[in-house]
DNA sequence: TTGTGTATATTCACTGGTTGGTATACTTTA
DNA sequence: TAAAGTATACCAACCAGTGAATATACACAA
């Protein structure tokens, strides 16, 4: 029976996640995940039933924190539900600024494996974008802004849009680009839902 | 003296472009390419010095029919510059419920290739891009537009976010809703412009 | 017309290295 | 002792790229 915390596993997954992330999944063998973990291929083939399989646990081990790390900037900033929308986008940028950054490791993966749909590491992905997806149509509905499924798609769209644009240009402006699309956005739902003579205007209207 | 036309060359890369397009660069070996375009691969190599030089003209291949498609359904459309705007997703929503679209070939390359920073192809890619922004940001300025540039820039990041989102979610529907918050986004331009008392209100703001 | 030189274009066979994955034996630990 | 975990050594297939020989085409001279 697998115990709830297994290091060596952690360890290879730890080696793995730093360099598909850093260089791509077909871009890096198992041998190489083997040595930054420091065992041989043979013990993580003990852990792991094959390349795929790693690959997939990639992601799953990312996706939690990711979404935590959004939430966390999400609650920490100030403002109106747009501030605080926008608040995601200026850490991304930040996050971005740095050399070591290569974008959204769902995507990424995603972009390489088209050729694989119905590849675990994909549905995973897939999983993964609709939690965050549904997690901003959340905090977006209980600001009360109106239709904010929709809404929270279309920042999604700017989001990722952001991440793969960032991978051509290296240009952290598009991320702000993007977060200010992303806020106009807001603000027009806002607006929208203020016009509705059904409901009583909402007081965090900024203007 | 090289021809203007190289029909093995172009054989070449017809293989290329499908390959690579449907299955990833490194996941299409250079054996793979000149067996589909039925030469030997030493034949290959007279062409193209490297796997890489034949990537990056395979995207160089792709820029300028790419660039055409999308002013060709932009200027088929009728109606207002948003609904010219939401004709391009329209058209992609078509063209991305194909079995055989795995999105957009330069920003797949780009991710796949995203640890070579200095690549030939990412290079290509982000000329591409640029072009394609900075022809979107000209017709929207000959509309009238209020800050066709940022506009521009936005509508790319809409567009990109749905090319890249499709490889996860493989949903069409991402593409109509980026082109929604597009329409709106341009809408949104056109009401800042017929506020702007400097300026003569414009004939063609439809509503 | 025929022969010859030359640049272009193509092929076969090969290299040295890497790939994902495994058979088997050894070591640790409960 | 028995199971879990690790290591050595190996495999057949594949990879990007190359050396050397060859085939083709065309210019020009005899």
């Amino acid at each position: 029976m697998p115990r709830t915390s297994d290091p060596t596993r952690d360890r290879i997954l730890d080696a793995a996640s730093c360099l598909f992330y850093a260089q791509g999944i077909r871009a890096v063998s198992v041998d190489a995940v083997a040595e930054a973990a420091e065992l041989t291929k043979r013990t993580l083939y003990y852990h792991f039933k094959s390349k795929d399989d790693l690959v997939a646990a990639y992601l799953q081990s990312r996706d939690q924190p990711n979404l935590a790390l959004f939430a966390k900037w999400f609650n920490a900033a100030d403002g109106a539900i747009a501030d605080k929308v926008g608040a995601i986008f200026t850490h991304l940028a930040k996050a971005a600024r740095h050399k070591k950054w290569k974008g959204c490791g769902f995507l990424r993966t995603a972009a390489e494996l088209a050729n694989m749909p119905g590849h675990p590491a994909i549905k995973i992905g897939s999983a993964h974008k609709k939690k965050f997806e549904a997690w901003l149509a959340d905090v977006l509905a209980t600001a009360g802004v109106e239709e904010p499924q929709a809404l929270a798609r279309q920042i999604v769209l700017l989001m990722d849009g952001a991440f793969s644009v960032m991978l051509v240009h290296r240009d952290a402006s598009y991320v702000e680009a993007a977060g200010k699309a992303a806020a106009a956005l807001v603000h027009l739902s806002e607006i929208r839902t203020a016009e509705r003579p059904s409901l009583s205007n909402k007081s965090q209207l900024s203007r």
